[in-house]
DNA sequence: CTCAAATGAATGATTGTTCATTCATTGAAT
DNA sequence: ATTCAATGAATGAACAATCATTCATTTGAG
């Protein structure tokens, strides 16, 4: 925010803090999607950033903390993108809900190198308690809102499933397409799985979601 | 398992190499679900199983290989599991469909170690070309299997959603689901991951799954 | 000039792998 | 039954490679 890009002709660079920072943890998504967690080091960032070896120690003290950031920084960007979604959308349950779910679907939070961050860290959390917190605490945040919706919607209509169980499946077959856009490119894209989500919607709420199907 | 031989009072012991393979694969299971697979070292497996450092070089050759193996048992398992269950299921298509999800849940496949070693690898897969051929073969039999199924029951009776919609949605959810058993075993349990999951199967197939629900 | 940002060679700790050695088991000879 | 090579499973110290971290030095903006 501070410092204007204005000198591209010199060599080495002095960035803000907060620059550097983003640059290091992008370096660090774009290497755990290339290399994987447990072939991502120090290293491997610091190239994938083009600085040299220290600057991470220097930024962030240690590759604990760098991943932790990492962690942070794309969950964070989910919360955001999900909330801002909540806002801009109309004012019913219904569009609200299809507002927020559609956010996993987007482009710019459904990307691969980015589900190859979920992944990772989702296959070391159960042995780190950091990693952990950090996505059960903005987990439960985000299906108590889905929940309430849901509620809402159920409320309105007639629905054969409790919305705990809707709200619950939802988030679940997100999470599984968000494994076939990340492993199967090839059979799966975002608007299948957007249509597939739709589906869903579609049977479980008979009244509210009338004419987006039949695919 | 281990303890098949005479000989309670002997230090040391030899056992047969698939034995000893079978005990080291346990060992690494156990150690990736404690330790995550970042951490998992020849050590920690070495330990787990309680031998020695160079013994699993002796029987794998390398780490990479103890990895391959350890993803194949369990994806192998996997595979036996729910083709014993369609095997023994009545033969309608229906109760075919329902033994062959029932095994995402049931005791023997879906333990938290288990479920470990699922993403661990998932979380690598998008960089190891050799974890994501052995996950994507075994898959697409799978998808195939249910997709024939959905397929089935879809032409029996009436269903707004197409069959590899619903194949692709049951396969999704599951994902998730495991997801939610493997890091928030507090707020979900085998039961509650099975009523989900019947829940959409009756939404979407209200013929062939009348009284199933209302949860 | 001043000083924070950045470097990259150096360091010690950790890792996977190797291999000479130890030891339990087997089976043939006595 | 007993003995004793032969076999190969198992060990664990040693090795080279790789890793995260440190720090004296250099760079460049104000």
């Amino acid at each position: 925010m501070n410092q204007t890009l204005a000198k591209p002709r010199s060599k080495r660079r002095t960035a803000s803090k907060e620059q550097r920072q983003v640059q290091l943890i992008k370096a660090t998504i774009r290497s755990i999607a290339k290399n994987g967690l447990s072939v991502t080091t120090m290293a491997t960032v610091a190239k994938e950033a083009q600085l040299s070896q220290g600057i991470i120690n220097l930024h962030f003290q240690s590759k604990e903390r760098l991943l932790e950031e990492t962690l942070l920084y794309v969950v964070d960007e989910y919360r955001c993108a999900w909330r801002k979604a909540l806002e801009s959308s109309g004012d019913s349950a219904v569009e609200k809900l299809v507002s927020m779910l559609n956010v996993d679907f987007d482009k710019r939070i459904c990307q691969r190198n980015k589900l190859a961050v979920w992944f990772a860290f989702w296959g070391e959390s159960r042995s780190r308690l950091t990693y952990r917190k950090i996505y059960a605490e903005r987990e439960k945040e985000y299906k108590q809102v889905l929940n309430g919706l849901c509620r809402e919607i159920c409320s309105q209509g007639q629905s054969d499933v409790s919305a705990s169980h809707i709200a619950t499946g939802l988030v679940s077959m997100h999470v599984g397409l968000w494994l076939d856009l990340l492993l199967a490119p090839a059979e799966m894209n975002l608007e299948q799985a957007r249509s597939i989500s739709h589906s869903y919607l579609a049977v479980v709420f008979p009244d509210q979601f009338p004419g987006i199907l039949r695919v």
